[in-house]
DNA sequence: GTGATTGCAAAACATTTGCATTCCA
DNA sequence: TGGAATGCAAATGTTTTGCAATCAC
């Protein structure tokens, strides 16, 4: 948290922009989720200290995106969900049963990218791409 | 038009479901537009004809869903987008910066889809599979 | 002190629901 | 005719915006 704060701060001077109780609440919040709606980053904030607005969480989460400190991507039902985006980008399998997110490593899609590439010209963001499907452990209690 | 309209008639049949020229109009809608959120297809109506309401269209698009005969993607900022459910599912390419939805045949995804099911026992299903990035011409245009 | 940031309330937007009316069977 | 389907209006839920108050610098 502290490591990860003074990077917080070190970014936004970096950016001359001002360091806030929010704005770490709010990455803070996105790391310790892991993967998280501005609802879900607001309700965890809730839980620690008062007083902070959802207003500002939607501002925070698009200003530390901006900032290309997390990322987001959509998963099922449409609400955007958010992310670390510190290591490069990884890929994201949602379950279609139970909803669990899991990640896997996007080195997996090389074959698939480099398809696409050469058929469509179409260069792939791994970053934003989520699978839907049926994890392993739903597929087991399904037999 | 007259093919899938009195396909349409006879699932509704089929189903003890009532015809109705709204029911027709969305199911042209969604063929006609290849991928649209319910309120293109409502635009897409009200150039026909008049009175139809956005309701009908949302309650019209869950009903054709849930008869087989059209489905729904996530692709980017969460609006659902409805396309014809017909032929085996496709893969759509979704840019992010003209917003161009592509579809591509699934068999690229045999490889993917393999390693997951063998590495993680993940079913994968390619239907509500959205890729991101970017296409070939917004590619072209930005260099 | 000054201007960026926040909180609040209200607006905007998409989707759903209740209920009276319409119309297919 | 009877009940499913529709239209309308209002409710719901989420995200955005305007503006005054606050707080980091």
């Amino acid at each position: 948290m502290s490591v990860e704060g003074s990077q917080l701060a070190e970014v936004l001077r970096a950016h001359g922009l001002r360091v806030t109780a929010q704005r770490q609440l709010v990455l803070d919040a996105v790391r310790d989720l892991g993967h998280a709606t501005a609802e879900r980053v607001h309700e965890a904030i809730c839980g620690k200290v008062t007083g902070v607005n959802i207003t500002t969480v939607y501002r925070t989460l698009d200003l530390l995106e901006s900032l290309g400190l997390i990322a987001h991507t959509h998963l099922s039902h449409g609400a955007p969900v958010y992310h670390l985006a510190g290591n490069r980008g990884h890929v994201h399998l949602v379950c279609h049963r139970c909803g669990a997110v899991d990640e896997i490593d996007p080195e997996v899609f090389d074959g698939l990218r480099r398809s696409l590439e050469q058929q469509r010209g179409f260069l792939l963001d791994v970053g934003h791409v989520a699978l839907f499907g049926i994890c392993a452990s739903c597929e087991k209690a399904n037999l």
